[in-house]
DNA sequence: GTCTATACTGGGATAGAC
DNA sequence: GTCTATCCCAGTATAGAC
């Protein structure tokens, strides 16, 4: 059991929210335990409070992380709806497929949060709706899309693209690509772009 | 579920059942002790051994009862590709909207279930979508539906039908009625129909 | 910075009284 | 059929040695 002893800052903090995203991700945030976490980075139960001062602001961070990451990654901007809601929905697809383990702690771990941060993981959530949801009235108002609803069209075609992750499996039967452009057909039927 | 010898409680089972699921929805199965179901029942920890042999089973009777349901209550058979998946989306939408508990979970505890219990729900579910896909095929086959991928369009279809739950509230901006047929329009488009 | 040790709380499940 | 009492284990988090 003889191990090194010394400061590993630099590397333990990361390992720590990796771990902890593998784990939450795999299991549930519920049912994962701090001493989990701890043998998953190789380090002591106690030790992790040195890298965060608890579990919930380990799920809250990675799940801020994430929707911060979506936002910033990725502002459609051409004022041309097709080719934005085109690159709205590869992107989605695309940044979704990289990284299934944080999607889907975002999607099932929002009712452990404690109400605060549950609301500031709605606003930001809600923008990243907002954005597509302007990319399709602006659509509608260029006569380019038809849509009876453009908010039930927002939900259905988040809901339609974020399902990528429950089925997809890297080495399947169709890569991101032929992934990405089958979607991308079925996007634009429902708006009839 | 086994019932333990001579039980006559006829009221106090199902109540059990009907504990767990809403706590179960609510918090996550992980979440939620048998102390708090007991709680919720009106009854002491101890006394829900009489009705469960574990809270595992609690959790899988739920859900297989579930998919179970979902598969008797419909099924498809006018052989007329069109109005079977009008008949699914509907039914679909309908169903789930009538279960919101029921729904999360079934989608929720999947990670929570042990091995040979998620095969079983697997395979209910498995059996659900190749409904669907037989629906589309035959629109293929009669060329009625234009679906470049049927595998991906079940799962799409299904994903953006089940979104629904995420959002609908009751006594909201629209009826059921108004969301199955804005939903039934964006399934048409997709398919083409 | 990480360790061991521990405080404190709560978990699932069982035994046996009534 | 439900109760109280209890076993045993695990949870989060902290204190203080090294």
């Amino acid at each position: 059991m003889a191990r090194t002893q010394g400061s590993h800052a630099e590397t333990t903090g990361p390992k720590v929210r990796e771990a902890a995203l593998k784990l939450f991700a795999r299991e549930g945030y519920a049912a994962v335990s701090m001493r989990r976490i701890a043998a998953e980075v190789g380090v002591q139960a106690g030790a992790l409070y040195l890298y965060t001062p608890d579990k919930q602001t380990l799920l809250f961070d990675l799940m801020r992380g994430h929707m911060e990451d979506l936002l910033a990654d990725f502002a459609p901007g051409s004022g041309r709806p097709v080719a934005d809601l085109e690159a709205f929905a590869r992107h989605h697809i695309r940044y979704h497929l990289d990284r299934p383990d944080l999607v889907f702690i975002a999607y099932m771990e929002l009712r452990n949060l404690d109400p605060d941060n549950f609301r500031e993981i709605e606003a930001l959530r809600r923008r990243y709706e907002d954005r597509l949801e302007a990319i399709l009235k602006a659509g509608v108002a260029d006569g380019v899309f038809d849509i009876p609803d453009t908010k039930l069209a927002t939900m259905a075609l988040i809901a339609m693209l974020t399902g990528v992750t429950t089925w997809y499996r890297e080495g399947g039967r169709l890569g991101r690509e032929a992934v990405g452009d089958i979607y991308w057909d079925m996007v634009r039927k429902v708006v009839r772009a």
